[in-house]
RNA sequence: GCCCCCGUAGCUCAGAGGACAGAGCAGGAGCCUUCUAAGCUCUUGGCCGGAGGUUCGAAUCCUUCCGGGGGCGCCA
């Protein structure tokens, strides 16, 4: 997927360019690739293409450099063309190309795919009878940075939270709720009124419930038995059970819309397994009599092994030998309605990385069933789970599951310390010092997780999360906040920012660079669903202001022009970050 | 047993087949009478787990071994 954007994109030119170059000389025009280079003490961007051109064509390389350099020839844009070590070739843009570059540049960074894709995300993922937890952190973080790369992407996006609600932990909670209040209406077969309102159990009670009969089912059979038994029927539609279900899902759905709307992430769908419910029984007949799916040890299943396979893959079961559906039979049925009903062409998991092989099963199950068209694409977004410092996955002191309202809780607080100690904000509101203090803490939560690639497994440390120093969301934050607070100030001088006009030093000139990078860390970002290449870049565009922050003073300097063009540096530099923490679910104060 | 992911500075982690492998933290030395010091500058620190291979060129691709984590039919 290729970024087409209002941005110029530099490298895009550049690689032009130079294609131009080797097409003239007969050679690949793709060896013309231009890219940043490894060495910006030497160059602000390199051409590596002599050196393999040069080795099809049996020539020396340098030379060919040589003759590259001059089929490019003069331009205004360039400073002299170099080589460097075996071949490389050294490419400058003078400093009016790059005024004249950030000048072409609007401040909303367009980056509208040419190829606009109807996409879902699935993310999120909560489990009816628990709360959210860290578990559920990562997942809803690079989910929801997913969302809204797509949707900055110009996709037309849609996201599901896909509630955990229809498997075999609801007939255990059933049979646990019978167990503890067995005069309810919801046990009496008899009974054929309507059932009450107000749910008997709270989140808090199913929480509770839920470790106990889970433990349980595990040692008695009988027990086991029962809740399978309990699922098969809730599924089967008994109505009290369904009744008494809604109420989990319900209390369940209340908890988890606080947790996320405290985490700024939003669905477009709160679908769960049940959603597909009435789908799984017309798809199973026709599995069945298109010969996909079939009996084994009493199980339904779709074969899914093919003979290239490097390793062994299971069979998916889409139902138990009793009849009860599992997750992976609604995950399937899931495909269907969101490539029917929803015309989705490409569907991202954002999955813990644990469940690869489920995944496969499933996609590949419905390529076979023919719920997956070869046009939609199927994709598994895995992650590695968050650690502690013993490289176990994470719980509070106490050995419990930390529940991601109480970690919130914790780095916000840590954050209004940090104010508090440092005497920043003293002047401000209660309100907006509380407000800033819930921004900061999120801001180091999401971007302590953001800035790791999805796939390791990270350690978290609250002492590190909180330490706001050096590479982390608060840094980020303060940088905008002293870009907003300089623009403020320029504006109540009657400073308004004007054109860029060429860099005088260092400092200047690698802002300038610094911006322009932009569409191709996005387009990286993107095609590799890793939004850490958004936060690298964001902290590399933070450091990169601050420097130029201490080496200019820019509201005394005296040259208008130049005031001018910096005030306008800044005020990109703030859409910029503002729009890269969007991207990453960040908001950033108007002050702190 | 088979398969997947991960081994990079004391710690936590980036890294796009290319030039001397980067950042933050921690350690050391400095910078606030001017736009927010949650900041900036300088500095110490590495056989990129080991061994082979492919390539003009490998942290990156392939093989193999070692270490850590995870997954493998009726849980999600």
């Amino acid at each position: 997927m290729s970024v087409s954007s209002l941005v110029p994109m530099i490298l895009a030119t550049l690689s032009q360019l130079f294609g131009d170059a080797f097409e003239k000389l007969g050679l690949d025009r793709e060896a013309g690739i231009v890219t940043e280079s490894d060495r910006p003490d030497l160059a602000q961007f390199q051409c590596n293409g002599a050196l393999s051109a040069a080795k099809a064509a049996g020539r020396n390389p340098r030379e060919l450099a040589q003759d590259v350099i001059d089929a490019v020839g003069e331009t205004t844009m360039l400073e002299p063309l170099t080589i460097a070590g075996p071949g490389f070739i050294n490419i400058n843009l003078t400093d009016q190309a790059l005024a004249d570059q950030l000048n072409e540049v609007d401040e909303r960074f367009n980056a509208s795919t040419a190829e606009p894709r109807a996409v879902l995300v699935d993310f999120g993922g909560p489990n009816v009878a628990k709360a959210m937890h860290v578990g559920h952190l990562r997942s809803t973080i690079i989910g929801d940075s997913m969302q809204r790369m797509m949707r900055f992407a110009g996709h037309d996006v849609l996201t599901d939270i896909h509630v955990g609600d229809w498997g075999t932990q609801m007939g255990q909670l059933i049979i646990e709720v019978e167990r503890r209040m067995p005069e309810l209406v919801y046990f009496d077969d008899a009974y054929s009124g309507e059932y009450p309102e107000e749910s008997p159990v709270t989140l808090d009670d199913l929480q509770e419930m839920y470790p106990a009969v889970a433990a349980r089912c595990k040692e008695d059979a009988e027990e086991a038995e029962r809740a399978r038994q309990a699922t098969l029927e809730l599924q089967q539609g008994r109505p009290g059970y369904r009744a008494l279900w809604n109420h989990f899902a319900k209390v369940s759905q209340v908890s988890q819309g606080r947790d996320f709307e405290e985490l700024g992430v939003t669905f477009d769908l709160w679908h769960g397994e049940s959603t597909v419910h009435d789908r799984v029984g017309p798809l199973i007949e026709g599995l069945i009599s298109a010969g996909v799916a079939s009996d084994s040890d009493g199980a339904l299943v779709v074969e899914v092994a093919e003979p290239g396979d490097t390793k062994e893959i299971p069979p998916l079961i889409l139902s138990k030998s009793d009849g009860a559906y599992l997750y992976t039979t609604t995950d399937v049925a899931t495909i269907e309605a969101r490539v029917q009903e929803l015309h989705r062409d490409l569907i991202l998991y954002v999955v813990d990385a644990r469940q690869a092989l489920h995944f496969e099963q499933v996609f590949r199950a419905a390529r076979r069933a023919g719920v997956a068209p070869s046009g939609v694409e199927l994709e598994h977004v895995g992650f590695g789970t968050m650690n502690d410092k013993n490289g176990k996955p994470f719980k509070t002191r106490e050995g419990g599951i930390l529940k991601l309202k109480d970690l919130i809780d914790m780095v916000s607080d840590a954050a209004r310390a940090r104010l508090d100690e440092a005497g920043m904000a003293a002047d401000y509101e209660e309100a907006e010092r509380n407000d800033i203090a819930r921004r900061v803490g999120l801001a180091a939560l999401k971007y302590g997780d953001l800035s790791n690639h999805r796939m390791s497994n990270y350690v978290f440390d609250l002492d590190r999360f909180t330490s706001f120093e050096g590479k982390t969301g608060p840094y980020l934050l303060y940088g905008a906040v002293r870009m907003t607070s300089i623009l403020r100030k320029a504006g109540e001088q009657g400073f308004e920012p004007g054109r860029i006009v060429p860099p005088i030093d260092e400092a200047d000139r690698n802002l300038m660079l610094q911006i322009l990078r932009f569409p191709n860390v996005f387009d990286r970002a993107i095609s590799q669903r890793a939004p850490n290449h958004l936060a690298e870049y964001a902290f590399e565009l933070v450091a990169t202001y601050s420097r130029f922050y201490e080496s200019h003073h820019i509201l005394s300097e005296a040259d208008e022009h130049l005031r001018q063009s910096w005030l306008r540096l800044v005020a990109m530099s703030l859409a910029l970050i503002t729009l890269l923490l969007d991207l990453l679910g960040i908001q950033i104060p108007e002050r702190m």
